[in-house]
DNA sequence: CCGGCTACTGTATATATTTACAGTTATTAA
DNA sequence: TTAATAACTGTAAATATATACAGTAGCCGG
């Protein structure tokens, strides 16, 4: 067999190795996975150990204590250990999407728990339409990618070929993009005559410069 | 002493930990912590180790194999810590180092590289003295530390046991803590009377929620 | 029905690892 | 000068850990 699947027993194993590093920063010892499991024989947990290993899902130096090591392949097995990067969007070019290849401009990691909302992309803030919400020029705002917005939000939208980020209010058909600084006025959307999309929320700022 | 310096044998052994760890998963014992400087009686590692834990960079687990940990201290003492999380510092308790345990409330893995300088760690911002910064409460501040400060810098700084994010400008012994909001006055300091300490330099902004 | 796999118990042991105790030498701060 | 600290050597021992060997029981595909 080419993928040599876990059973439901070896991915709880290798979810606690996993949870056990995240904690300790170093990988179990065989009566330790034991106690964890109730095993009555250090053994259990030894033999669990060598089917992982054999399912290429961890690693064990011999004569070596805790060392166990997680592979790759472990990361598809247990959820949570994903750390995919981050593309920065810079300038979008006119009726390009904005994840299009032409518009990353970089990818960077950045833990996705930190943001009140998972962020699919970074995308770069030019001008200072929001500084009163403390978005400025340069800012990398982290966009939640979803189409669907509440007044309030915090929008990417498209307008027109457009990318711009304001504060969405909606009453029918009739969409209000409000700035957050007094020297821009709001863009009034209908949207039987115009067409919006909206591309994202905005969940987070990552200003990379002071 | 708040800041306890190491010496340069204790940052080569904090180093050797660090690399260790980077390259096996897992850390040293103290017998490979010999066997790397030449030791040859495991006593010497033993001591290190102590006088480490001492100084707050590492953690040991008693009567546990493999059981060091490096402390968030660590990373502004071993340099190229590439992937290794940043702490979050939230209320910074009077009179207690900004990077004391007590003070650490998260730890988040942020693309170092994605800052104008490499930071050490993130301080949660509370109050509104830097809105116009684009620096609002909540946010979290990227700190290098430092204790160097330039005329026009953010600079996390230490007065009376309290921690303060304000603009830094200096003329001789005469210091101006300033915020960048109307609603709120500089702090003067004359550096003769007064003792103020520079924990480090924004470097950077992150705002987890819009 | 057999062989191979999973998932364990139970015992035993070599050895890996921590850690205490007793010193030595050099450097630095009071 | 003295005391404290850094940086080790050397020995010993308790215990933490890996790991072999011998079983039991259930499940599955051929």
């Amino acid at each position: 067999m080419i993928t040599e699947t876990l059973t439901k027993r070896q991915r709880e194993v290798l979810s606690f190795i996993s949870e056990f590093i995240e904690k300790h920063k170093f990988p179990p010892t065989r009566s330790e996975l034991s106690k964890h499991f109730g095993f009555r024989s250090p053994n259990a947990a030894e033999s669990h150990l060598r089917a992982l290993e054999k399912k290429a899902v961890i690693g064990i130096e011999r004569g070596v204590s805790r060392g166990i090591t997680l592979l790759p392949l472990a990361m598809t097995e247990v959820p949570g250990t994903a750390n995919t990067p981050l593309p920065l969007v810079g300038r979008v070019a006119a009726g390009s999407p904005v994840l299009a290849q032409e518009n990353i401009e970089d990818e960077y990691r950045v833990d996705p728990t930190l943001f009140s909302a998972r962020p699919h992309y970074l995308l770069r803030v030019t001008g200072m339409s929001m500084r009163g919400a403390g978005i400025l020029d340069g800012d990398l705002l982290a966009v939640h990618r979803t189409p669907e917005a509440r007044n309030g939000q915090i929008v990417v939208a498209r307008l027109d070929d457009e990318v711009t980020v304001k504060r969405f209010r909606q009453e029918g058909s009739r969409v209000e993009l409000l700035p957050e600084n007094p020297d821009f006025d709001p863009i009034e959307v209908d949207l039987r005559q115009q067409e919006l999309a909206i591309e994202g929320l905005g969940v987070g700022v990552i200003r990379p410069t002071l």
